[in-house]
DNA sequence: ATATCTCATGTGATCTTATAACATTAGCAG
DNA sequence: CTGCTAATGTTATAAGATCACATGAGATAT
């Protein structure tokens, strides 16, 4: 590819969707939410996992399961992986957390509560990933699984390319 | 985006995965195909990466890494990973072979040399896996990416769920 | 208040998947 | 044949994920 982007040594974290906002507020406002989300079902969002989805919102970006164990280290809980995938697995569950199946990564969810398929378009030049929604039963794959009587329970959806942003840098 | 991909699913078999067929002219047919196709493009076709193109033909599902290391061992080849890896590497960059990232697995493309966007319906009861295409740039996703300056180079989709042979004898 | 049940966490070991690094070999061009 | 390039072989290790079993914390019912 083009060498200028060689300058991007810099990896930082990019937005969600693409875009700038209000960072703190994103982070304290999802952190309220599945608070609250958690006491209306009955589920226990115990230390560890509230941890494991702040730092999720905090970082702003797909994190893998070893980088998110350093990061529970660091903050002295347990690290050995179960801990990080137990929480994980507790987060993806109750839907405050998506895995990146393209970069066995986890990432918080940009639309909690709102019982979505997920879409992710990742790019591959600073690995920031939006979400989007996806439409699974409407478009050619809902189609094909009608027509040979498969039975979709989860689908996974992901785009790689270069978001707005580097495609900017690229070709400026 | 959704109505006029029906006509797609109906002018062929739904998915090559989930119905019966003559196996070994499958097997011997892609593989000539294959090759011929390798000669034009000047792709040299080595005895491991069409050893492993045949073992993923034979099995007609989707094999792990290790598996196909297995196997290619049994056939005389090297049994490290990288000698796996590189031949999938190869076959998944022109088409012949396509990862399913759902199962960390390979299985043989089902449309070789049609330059599509795969997409994949995954029993997760009998782990077998069918192929479709889809239209990544037409649905729900194709919109975001255009909304949000995302330019999209490859597309991951797949559907979990049960297959029609599954479904059948769950409800028997 | 305490016994007990259940769910969550801590920990060590192990398994699967994937790549880095470097030596060797095969096929081709001059 | 010589020297280049692409492919393979091989060792080692990184990265991702799970199993099994011990310990602990919260709820509930006496």
């Amino acid at each position: 590819m083009t060498s200028d982007l060689a300058s991007l040594s810099d990896k930082e974290a990019p937005a969600l969707g693409f875009h700038e906002h209000d960072h703190d507020t994103c982070v304290s406002g999802a952190l309220a939410a599945a608070d609250e989300r958690c006491a209306e079902k009955g589920l226990r969002l115990t230390p560890v996992r509230r941890k494991v989805l702040e730092l999720l919102l905090q970082e702003h970006r797909a994190l893998g399961a070893y980088t998110i164990l350093d990061l529970l280290r660091d903050a002295g809980f347990g690290s050995q992986p179960p801990v990080a995938y137990r929480a994980l697995d507790f987060l993806v569950e109750n839907g405050f957390v998506h895995k990146v199946e393209r970069l066995n990564a986890f990432v918080a969810c940009a639309h909690p509560g709102e019982n979505h398929s997920p879409a992710f378009m990742i790019c591959r030049v600073c690995d920031a990933v939006a979400e989007a929604y996806s439409t699974p039963s409407k478009g050619a794959l809902g189609a094909a699984a009608r027509a040979a009587g498969f039975q979709i329970e989860r689908t996974v959806v992901e785009a790689e390319g270069v978001c707005p942003a580097c495609v900017d840098k690229a070709t400026s």
